[in-house]
DNA sequence: TTAGGGTTCG
């Protein structure tokens, strides 16, 4: 398709060049970028519509035809917003133009266009995309012979202009459409009109979470802050919780996109217009730069990212957001407070109130309030809340808090907002006298709930704490029964008992290898290998008995296993690269875009985080690979959490590269992938570009490998099964690369659950201090789903009499 | 429509 585009002759009113803002573009009217391959950010172009400009600038009076073009941040007039532009098919065949433009129009390489200089003759050829326009009838269609009709676009309708950017496809092909970034104008909070719908950025000041309003939606309010110091107070209507910003605490940034603004009680104010979307950040300098969307598509460019970073940076040293925040062991009486906790339990008191039981793994300096509920009444795990009686705490939650209070899940994580400590009086009966914890009805002061995903770095962090927890100080022996004294000196009851209802192994009838019979023992000691049995025995015994010492690291090519390295390790070689500074040549390459900062910590650190780009543009953070350098093991598992694959790189004179080989080369989620080191042959970390390049690149561990010239390292179990079924004694040697009782081995190390699950599973098998009739009888399927399996042990001894093969 | 920030009945 081809378009052009000029622009309507209108008068304009006269406005005060916008004061600068670092982290965005002045506030000029629908704007156009155009990022083709090479082109570098900070060089993008800004191209917008544009009549006979009253702005000095040089480079402004383009006139009122043409498309005109201006480097960004170059002061300008904001423009109506309404534009009209005429537009006309331009058809191609085989890439050619069938139609002539007009003689006078010359052909432009974007990369070369700057200020300064005449583009009234000027045209540039790229895909657009036009998004959310009108059709309206061309008043000069008979004068000058364009298309009878033209497109309106506008931001008040949501209108966006889209460039497609992809590199290698020809322009013109239908692919294209799958790489589009629009563009957004961010309106600072000092420039808002009144009737106007506006795209924002804010450092959140203030927010009431989500709540049931008295209508048909959740309602958030939020006010915000930025450079100009001007704020904003949003009230924000949805009737999709998941849909209204996902804010957890002040000092959060946000981008909103169309916002109405209207003026209230003398104030500017923003309230929720057709399709307003957000996006939430972290106000951390330094965090990861991660968007929680309001929305399930939604578009984020490197320029942003920057965007985030300043204001982040500009609040560090502008504002004070000190929030009231507080863990359990430093409450007082009569305050109020944030509190990051998790639900244990909850249960309905009345009409009007409802318990909350959270802890957040500390203890509260003072005897706590103990609310009375009906046994039936109280939901959540009953050995669990008993566990944690000493060290969680009652909250109750009033009014309109308690649909919420209802629906929340037990276990999930939670920040209850300005909880309020009291302190009962002492009474006859209740000498010392306790605290209680009650979320008020109303919104005050943000007061409510809000519910944390997982993924939340203060959850993260929490759940870290909870793990580590040793309840033993926190029990009161002295009144306990003997019966709880129990539970308290065996760790295993209580997170046994659910465990194993899940896990039970039954006896199974097994499906597999049906047409083999069962062969004893004695016989298959007599045979000569290699040689297929199905047999049926108990295990006696395996090793390692320390199951996390069974996972192994195989090499496929020079067939050696070796130990998995353990994390010291790889901190170690982490701290030896954070010394070598990185290389400023080696940023932001045409295939990777580049942030670096600096570690406000006593020894100061340069971390820089290079995020490759698919089809010039940054990808969502789960889909991101991204290279390190300079990170700590902390900063990066951090990272893992959110991105799909972590490379440690260090920076070298004209390239980066791989750490040692000793370190992981690839991160994914919680596996560590290595490569052999005599195997390996490096190649240039570039090579990755070829993967980006993919339509959509899978970042499988060894595409990533076979690109980067590394031999991966397999993940594998390593046992020894010692079975027995009377005629005799056979050792049997598990070598699984996959899964064992569906254990992936790559995922054990880093997994307590699967730990546990595995040790069961064996314990199961061969059940400690017990006799040996007593064992469970190893057969199976060969999927391993229930036990081991007769073609499992069959493989198990092929594989062992090939190893003893290359061992001699 | 709802709420439009500014703590507490319990």
């Amino acid at each position: 398709m081809g378009l052009q585009a000029r622009s309507k002759q209108r008068k304009l009113q006269p406005c005060p060049v916008p004061s600068a803002f670092p982290h965005s573009p002045p506030p000029l009217g629908p704007r156009l970028r155009a990022a083709p391959s090479g082109l570098c950010p900070a060089h993008a172009l800004t191209a917008y519509r544009h009549r006979q400009c009253a702005c000095a600038v040089p480079g402004c009076g383009l006139g009122g035809s043409g498309l005109a073009v201006q480097r960004r941040a170059v002061p300008c007039r904001p423009l109506e917003q309404v534009a009209t532009m005429p537009v006309q098919l331009l058809k191609f065949i085989k890439g050619k133009l069938e139609t002539q433009l007009p003689s006078h129009l010359q052909r432009e390489d974007l990369k070369q266009l700057q200020t300064g200089l005449d583009h009234s003759n000027k045209y540039f050829q790229d895909t657009f995309v036009v998004a959310g326009f009108k059709v309206a009838e061309s008043p000069t269609a008979r004068e000058d012979g364009r298309h009878a009709c033209h497109l309106q676009v506008s931001e008040e309708a949501g209108s966006a202009i889209y460039i497609c950017t992809q590199p290698s496809t020809s322009p013109f092909s239908e692919t294209t459409s799958a790489s589009v970034a629009p563009k957004y104008v961010y309106t600072p909070l000092n420039c808002l009109k009144d009737g106007t719908v506006v795209n924002l950025y804010g450092i959140v000041k203030f927010f009431k979470p989500p709540y049931i309003s008295k209508g048909t939606d959740y309602c958030s309010v939020v006010t915000l802050v930025d450079q100009s110091n001007e704020k904003l107070t949003c009230t924000l209507f949805n009737g999709n919780l998941e849909s209204l910003p996902k804010i957890y605490k002040n000092g959060d940034i946000v981008r909103f996109h169309r916002v109405k603004i209207r003026e209230y009680n003398g104030q500017m104010q923003g309230i929720t217009s057709a399709g307003f979307a957000s996006l939430t950040f972290d106000g951390t300098v330094g965090a990861p730069v991660v968007p929680r969307a309001s929305s399930k598509v939604y578009t984020f460019i490197d320029e942003e990212q920057k965007t985030v970073e300043e204001l982040r940076i500009w609040a560090a040293s502008n504002l004070s957001v000190p929030g009231p925040e507080a863990k359990l062991s430093d409450v007082k009486p009569m305050m109020f407070f944030d509190l990051t906790c998790q639900l244990v339990g909850k249960a309905k008191v009345d009409g009007s109130s409802f318990l909350l039981k959270v802890w957040d793994g500390t203890k509260c300096p003072y005897p706590t309030w103990k609310v009375p509920v009906e046994e039936k009444e109280l939901e959540g795990d009953k050995a669990l809340l008993h566990r944690l009686r000493n060290v969680t705490v009652d909250v109750l939650a009033y009014d309109n808090h308690v649909q919420l209070a209802k629906s929340l899940k037990i276990g999930s994580f939670l920040r209850i907002y300005s909880i309020h400590t009291k302190q009962a009086s002492a009474t006859n009966e209740d000498i010392s006298s306790h605290i209680e914890f009650h979320l008020h009805g109303g919104t005050c002061y943000g007061r409510g709930i809000g519910i944390l995903p997982e993924n939340n770095a203060d959850v993260e962090e929490l759940k870290t704490f909870l793990e580590c927890v040793d309840l033993t100080d926190s029990q009161n022996m002295e009144n306990m029964s003997s019966l709880e004294l129990g539970d308290t000196f065996d760790n295993y009851t209580d997170l046994e008992s659910p465990l194993q209802r899940c896990q039970q192994l039954s006896a199974t009838v097994l499906t597999d290898h049906q047409d083999m019979s069962n062969t004893m023992l004695k016989t298959v000691l007599n045979s000569r290998a290699p040689q297929q049995y199905r047999i049926r025995a108990k295990l006696r015994s395996f090793k390692p008995q320390k199951l996390y010492q069974s996972v192994k690291l195989h090499c496929s090519k020079c067939n050696t296993l070796q130990e998995v390295p353990d994390g010291d390790a790889f901190d170690l070689i982490l701290q030896g690269c954070a010394a070598t500074a990185p290389n400023p040549e080696l940023q932001s390459m045409s295939w990777y875009e580049s942030v670096m900062w600096t570690t406000q910590e006593e020894k100061e650190r340069k971390i820089t985080i290079h995020f490759v780009k698919h089809y010039e543009m940054l990808q969502r953070p789960e889909n991101t690979l991204l290279m390190i350098e300079g990170g700590t093991l902390k900063e990066i598992w951090k990272l893992t959490r959110r991105f799909k694959c972590v490379i440690p790189v260090k920076s070298k004179e004209d390239d980066l590269e791989l750490l040692d080989l000793s370190a992981p080369f690839l991160l994914q989620g919680n596996i560590k992938y290595y490569g052999c080191k005599k195997c390996s042959n490096p190649k240039s970390i570039e090579n990755l570009s070829s993967l980006a390049e993919k339509r959509e690149p899978s970042w499988e561990p060894t595409e990533i490998a076979q690109v980067l010239g590394i031999e991966l390292l397999q993940y594998v179990f390593v046992m020894k099964f010692t079975l027995v079924d009377g005629t005799g004694a056979l050792n049997a040697y598990l070598f699984d690369y996959e899964k064992f009782f569906q254990i992936p081995a790559s995922e054990i190390l880093t997994n307590s659950f699967l730990q546990q699950k595995m040790e069961m599973t064996m314990n199961t098998l061969s059940p400690p201090g017990r006799k040996l009739g007593q064992f469970a009888v190893l057969e199976g399927d060969k999927n391993g789903k229930d036990l081991l399996v007769c073609c499992y042990v069959c493989r198990v001894l092929e594989f062992s009499l090939h190893l003893g093969k290359n061992q001699k």
